[in-house]
DNA sequence: GTCTATAATTTGATAGAC
DNA sequence: GTCTATCAAATTATAGAC
């Protein structure tokens, strides 16, 4: 694998548990096996690395998203696709999704990055949205996608902090089961 | 106000903003007037304040949901009166909630601090739960009482990602009435 | 309780050789 | 692309005077 994606591997790791001021320069250096100077030149600044780090995870998140509902033909089947996409990114990683991290100290980040979470979060919803019913109004839509969001960007949160993985499970197979007419 | 109290406050305003790392005792004595060597007198380790300060962050939040929920009788008024206190701590502070910014990062932080938080969210689903109809069986019950705490959450670091209160209004709302039996 | 002074370490970043 | 060398600033923390 060519440097740059290992940096950002590295860098990955580090923020999606510590958050965006939890990663030197220094430690991806070591995590890498390069010195500091050679990161910088694959990321001159630390602002850059952030948007190329949220802009690669995004890029894979709805990669992933796509592969897992390409056999998904109901809503229903199309909505538990997005819950395993983020359930995956929790198990298999252990760790929340980066954009929920740095979603939590959006007020302390640097402005482009603020700008690239606010477009996973846009993508997400969006995404969510037209899994939906088209029997739904558009404003019933849009309270459904932004909360099945928001809850399962919490869960992942919760799960962690309590560690215990079973938690994002519980409450995000309770509101899936709620939005498809089970609860 | 006492001088520990006002390095506490400043305290709180920076981390509820950038997360742990984001705060430094240099900013804090600049806030408070004081050098930064007086800071490390009212805490010697910056993660004892991190412990005070989410101790002093969740005695006031359950003081205030007491209070709100002092004239609640039903199931539905006391769900009510939890989605308020959250309400006003995004409003009011113009802020996520500290311990789901805290929660978040908590694979990065001190091990006090973890402590420290999980009781606030153990305390948070103990509430909720208590507050549910005693007709609903108990693992309803704990089904509704994480999701509730969960989306609220996720619903905090949406809106303030997004820029867009309204977004906390429509999604808690949402799971408010879906609890309920209003959806 | 607050100050001055200071230490040891870390951080983001750059210049220039190879 | 990676290195050595270096920098200025920031960080947590302590010693000791007032």
């Amino acid at each position: 694998m060519n440097t740059t994606e290992r940096v950002l591997d590295a860098a990955e790791y580090r923020m999606r548990r510590g958050g965006y001021n939890a990663v030197s320069f220094r430690d991806l250096a070591n995590d890498t096996g390069i010195k500091s100077s050679s990161v910088h030149y694959h990321f001159p600044h630390k602002e850059d690395l952030g948007v190329a780090l949220v802009e690669r995870y995004a890029q894979r998140f709805f990669d992933v998203l796509e592969n897992a509902s390409r056999k998904a033909e109901t809503p229903k089947q199309k909505i538990q696709a997005f819950r395993s996409v983020y359930r995956m990114a929790l198990s298999d990683d252990d760790a929340i999704c980066l954009c929920g991290l740095l979603g939590a100290e959006m007020a302390g980040l640097p402005g482009k990055l603020v700008t690239a979470v606010q477009s996973f979060f846009d993508a997400n919803v969006k995404w969510v949205e037209q899994a939906l019913p088209e029997t739904l109004s558009k404003s019933d839509r849009r309270k459904w996608s932004t909360s099945m969001v928001a809850t399962h960007q919490g869960a992942m949160m919760l799960a962690t902090s309590m560690g215990d993985t079973k938690l994002f499970d519980t409450i995000t197979k309770h509101m899936v089961d709620l939005s498809t007419g089970q609860g």
